[in-house]
DNA sequence: CAAATATATGAAATCGCTTTCAAAATTACG
DNA sequence: CGTAATTTTGAAAGCGATTTCATATATTTG
């Protein structure tokens, strides 16, 4: 339990001022390369690790980016955590991460703490906190929000084209023959679960399909939550060949009432999702759904926040969507 | 842009020393109840908050616990690390994260930032880190690992009843009357593959089954290569009836190959795996598994870690394993 | 009510690193 | 070879908290 060593020791050891030591630790002035040398062998002696806590404090700049998310523990935000990670790569910035659990009371929380760690940018993905908070925050540092949008800060706030991607799902289905076609949408004061709704009733409408309230269910996002949909959708009674759910996960959970009805994916029923998660392709049969790259989400949030960081502008991308099409959907049955 | 507000302004505008405002602040020392209003007063008018980074440097302790993780993507991780923030909840320690992506080289790389973010803590899961130098650093900090061993420091080590899991899974194909079930090992440097694979040939042994190795195909954990594995194992011609994966992603490989060929779940195979993810309620079928709840074993790494930071021993349980029957498995065909 | 004990407060040092500023050593140049 | 222009270096002052130590009140007690 030996003390870690510091700047005075190293520089005691290698009989130069701390400053000099500083100097070849950040490299920003110019040093005698003999000096230099005895520096870095005593850093090597000593297995030096400089401290950043402390430098932090002198700097005023922690280094770190905050990353406000819901649950470390979905697929969703797992993918987008790795993109978030992958966009900073070698920036020298480091994220950490704070979940709000969805709770405000616990947003909050996380929140506060980021911030009280000095963090010198911040990513919010989703969640429940207020723009007027947000927009504050923003005077203070750089931010940059995923799956959701801030009032005043829509270039700040990675754009997804949701109705477009899900007007090719149902376009899909409807080239295939499907014309009572389901939906399961998703948390309507989510952004995207009403912009994924419009694109279903655009395609519908588009194609001179009239739209059957009866035929829409409303849900929360989990597999949980669309299986109890299907289960809503049944009880109604209304006839249909088709099911564009709002994500990936309900998708799941509408396989799995499907099966438990006997209804066959895709003989009787054809099924599309939404995200194309990794576990999309293991899926039985693979799932036919719109892929909007979390990864790619996390990767450019990253990018643009260090953009910002740099006293640029964010030139964040809209996120393109594209229809994977694999092996839930099927011509209608004659 | 205006600067955040520190200990000496609220104490200037509360009118007393800064040392004042630190004791209010920590609750260490008491402190005039009206002084004491003047500060809260201060510090609710100014919103401040306290910068930790500042704190963290004097008071030697940064109230974080690094966590040295493989990937942050898979949902393995996901519910270990969801376990983990639940176990530190209301201890005031922060968990922070750093991904190895399974590669020697940026594993180091993470574990250096996180030890020069002065971690009070560090959990580790998985990884290929030499345990020379995790017990080098266990000199400096607590450390505790999950998913993985370290010589010299098996009781900071959570240790899953892997064998044992795997014993009752082929125990219950066996109790089907199954009597050629095959086995996905897991990467065999992998201590919970060993074990697991253990568990199978003793359930087959004491049910007085010969061992036939060409039932058995070493892979390694992933989805794909579960899948990739089946192609080998049907390449090789020797017949069997049921599956044992050593995880679940490799069954849900498993499970999209035995579609693929048509092979009917669990009609004609029966299949189990080993963890029990979230997603393993949502397969088609769902899948039989042997649960070894991942939020558990973070929650108790955690916990813990935070016993060791009291300077208790850190009384680890073993984490037990169950098995989980659902609907892919099924006696054997007469 | 004076003396003694307890409580509340501020000044100053500290944590480990960076950086400004000025002095010292080196190099350039007439 | 002397002086000016440069390059290196160290001393010292922060960064924003906490804490020790000593002083200034407040409370007891005989």
């Amino acid at each position: 339990m030996s003390k870690q060593p510091t700047v005075s020791d190293i520089a005691r050891i290698a009989h130069v001022s701390p400053s000099t030591v500083s100097r070849v630790l950040t490299g920003n002035s110019r040093v005698h390369p003999a000096k230099s040398a005895a520096v870095l062998a005593a850093i090597e002696q000593l297995n030096f690790r400089p401290n950043l806590t402390a430098r932090a404090l002198a700097l005023g700049k922690s280094m770190v980016i905050g990353i406000l998310t819901q649950s470390m523990m979905s697929q969703f935000y797992g993918e987008l955590a790795q993109g978030i990670e992958e966009g900073l790569a070698g920036s020298g910035y480091q994220g950490v991460f704070a979940s709000g659990h969805w709770e405000s009371l616990d947003e909050q929380a996380a929140l506060d703490i980021l911030l009280a760690r000095q963090v010198d940018g911040l990513i919010v993905l989703g969640g429940y906190h207020p723009d007027t908070d947000l927009r504050a925050i923003n005077k203070q540092i750089p931010l940059i929000a995923v799956g959701r949008h801030i009032d005043g800060l829509e270039d700040q706030c990675i754009r997804v084209e949701n109705a477009s991607g899900s007007f090719q799902a149902v376009r899909h289905l409807i080239d295939l023959g499907h014309r009572r076609i389901a939906h399961i949408s998703g948390i309507p004061s989510h952004l995207d679960a009403r912009e994924r709704h419009r694109g279903y009733t655009e395609a519908l409408t588009s194609a001179g399909l009239a739209v059957d309230e009866r035929l829409i269910v409303e849900s929360n996002f989990t597999e949980q939550s669309g299986l109890l949909a299907l289960e809503t959708l049944l009880a109604r009674g209304s006839h249909f060949t088709a099911i564009f759910a709002a994500n990936d996960q309900m998708a799941y959970g509408i396989r799995l009432g499907l099966y438990r009805r006997g209804l066959r994916v895709p003989d009787d029923i054809s099924l599309v999702g939404f995200d194309d998660l990794l576990g999309s392709v293991y899926t039985t049969p693979p799932l036919t759904t719109v892929r909007q790259s979390m990864h790619e989400q996390g990767r450019q949030a990253a990018r643009g926040l260090l953009r910002l960081l740099a006293n640029e502008p964010p030139a964040l991308p809209s996120i393109t969507t594209e229809l994977v099409i694999r092996e839930t959907t099927a011509r209608v049955r004659g």
